[in-house]
DNA sequence: TTGTAGGCGTTATCAG
DNA sequence: CTGATAACGCCTACAA
């Protein structure tokens, strides 16, 4: 079978150069009419694509931008990457609401749009752990990564931030050159907890969720200050500090429902969170948000199909994937030379899980 | 600011070839360990990032796949982009199940899996109707490449397949060498029609789709060889031959609910046309399934959550996408000579829509 | 074990 | 308006 065509192959059967070849498809009128049409005319017959690999090399750039995500489901067994997040289990399984968009697919989607709106061809690519392989090779295809930090180190991001842009989503800010875009956890903690206090009048509130995470760190020191500011004394640390996808799961809330050590009001780090905690509290029969309030923070979908539905901050989490991949875009391949960040804005929801009943938004 | 460290770099500082630095990256054993450890510290000195596209080019392979697909929400206008598929618009508006992982979403995600697994990066690029300049680059950067047909011509395709091996979603097979990958509608929808005259009694019945679209035409071809089965004469047209995204959208239908004139039982070629039909009908005060019965085809996540959930027929489609990402490996990168193609079994999924209440799956 | 050199498919510079 | 020709960054026989 015939080798693929190349500008060669056209340029010979169209009885021209190869450089005129280039031209007529990347700067058509300098080129005479009779002869561009005689070089498509060839470049048809033979079924010829241009290698935009071999183009990226020439030209220096690749007009391609990548994201980098986890992805725990991937090294799943098979039911659980099927029923978790594709709803592929049978259909007498109960939805898992987590089969929804969650906040990473939120945020691709408007990578995406961007991406195609400024004609960038979009490489997706995800790991489990902290291994590097893959966000490496995804840095040497194309002129700016977007990443989801996750177990990535900071060297690695660093390392690679000498070679490419790199934006990373939900980060602190750090001395390292790369382009730090997140909300103010801060802020969109205290509203909650100003919520909580003020319209509920609770002030026994504890926190769920994992401090090695920086933003769900900054977000454990807006509720403690978020307490303090209504002269609550606010607990050192959190009620559990599981994550998604530990193997302790949850393990000191389950025990403090077992004790009956339960506070008015558990805020989560974040909506998944929540929503797992939602799914223990009701397998333990405790009700919410007649027993106890629950809270979460991203704004994703799931958390208003969850029963009871879930007050939360919502974060403006397709804009922030458009920006991203602007920024990436308008940065032309060039690296920063020093960090910068930008910071979104975020929204109190309001819902029923923190007592409200079927009330509206308020604004914030 | 300092280029990008390259092979050459990398070799100069650690005093060796450029091959040298190759194998130490490539074929590590190959090289003395002494000198293996001064060409990686030399890289990591300079922030050495392997050019993947370069290495593409000298190798002949990119160890990447394409997926391209249609989106008719690309361009749309903003709030449209944002609140039907990624439920950016605001927490008051009601929740749109088309918001949830489409057809196309669940196959994407099989594709996604099984790249991961054989380590291979995923480029993903989308378009809303004929033109092909996209697809073409996409074509040009990956070893094969996964296509929803959708608008795209069949010389489009016919002509990038003689490039790459090219598989194609849900097409009838053709003479043009590419991959179908399929399943049997004709089957399925005949076991659907038969559940709706065993057990639901229903004769008349109308299907709803354009027939344009291959699959839908397929589809309606088990619909009118069902109906005859059973002796009941077939209409040798849909009631409406819409399709999603056209601007006559469901304009037969709603003229047949203004007369009067729907039938018994409405079975559509999609469930995402389903969804809309169910949506029109409650409009009109048309209660489902009492005064009709209806069926769509796919089998997708939010046919669980509509009102009443949906009776359909559901696509393995997380298999399929595995599948195509497989096959496309498989090949490396050679193209079909001749057409190839596999077609998935698909399987009745019996919810309420049908009039059968909260009834399980049945096999079939 | 390591170096030399040619090639992968395009683009771009510089003559003509 | 068109043609040589040198990059682009890496891989890989083939030699040494």
């Amino acid at each position: 079978m015939a080798r693929r065509a190349t500008v060669y192959d056209v340029a010979e059967r169209a009885g021209v150069s190869i450089a005129t070849v280039s031209y007529a498809f990347r700067q058509p009128d300098r080129v005479r009419e009779s002869t561009r049409e005689r070089i498509l005319a060839a470049a048809q017959d033979l079924g010829y694509v241009p290698n935009a690999n071999a183009r990226g090399l020439a030209r220096g750039k690749t007009n391609a931008l990548g994201l980098y995500s986890f992805d725990l489901m991937l090294d799943a067994p098979q039911g659980l990457s099927a029923g978790s997040r594709a709803a592929g289990a049978g259909d007498d399984v109960e939805v898992d609401l987590r089969a929804f968009p969650l906040y990473v697919d939120e945020i691709q989607r408007g990578f995406e749009l961007e991406c195609w709106h400024r004609d960038q061809t979009l490489l997706l690519s995800s790991g489990t752990g902290p291994e590097t392989s893959r966000v490496t090779d995804l840095a040497g295809r194309v002129d700016g990564l977007a990443v989801f930090p996750g177990p990535l180190s900071d060297e690695s991001l660093q390392f690679l931030s000498r070679r490419l842009p790199i934006l990373v989503f939900s980060r602190e800010p750090s001395d390292v050159p790369l382009f730090h875009l997140g909300v103010d956890n801060y802020a969109g903690m205290r509203s909650l907890v100003d919520h909580l206090v003020l319209v509920h009048h609770v002030r026994d509130i504890m926190f769920v969720g994992a401090l090695d995470v920086p933003e769900y760190r900054q977000r454990f020191e807006g509720y403690v200050s978020g307490l303090a500011a209504h002269g609550i004394p606010a607990p050192g640390r959190p009620l559990d500090e599981s994550d998604l996808g530990r193997a302790d799961n949850l393990a000191s809330l389950r025990e403090a429902v077992a004790d009956g050590a339960l506070p008015r009001a558990v805020m989560c780090a974040s909506d998944q969170l929540a929503l797992a905690v939602l799914d223990l509290l009701e397998d333990k029969g405790v009700r919410v948000p007649q027993d106890v309030l629950v809270t979460g923070f991203d704004g994703i979908l799931a958390g208003r199909l969850s029963a009871p539905t879930l007050t939360t901050v919502r974060q403006p989490m397709e804009a922030m994937g458009r920006f991203a991949a602007q920024v990436l875009v308008d940065n032309g391949g060039q690296r920063w030379t020093s960090p910068q960040s930008r910071s979104f804005p975020v929204r109190l929801v309001v819902r029923d899980s923190c007592g409200c009943g079927r009330a509206g938004t308020v604004g914030h």
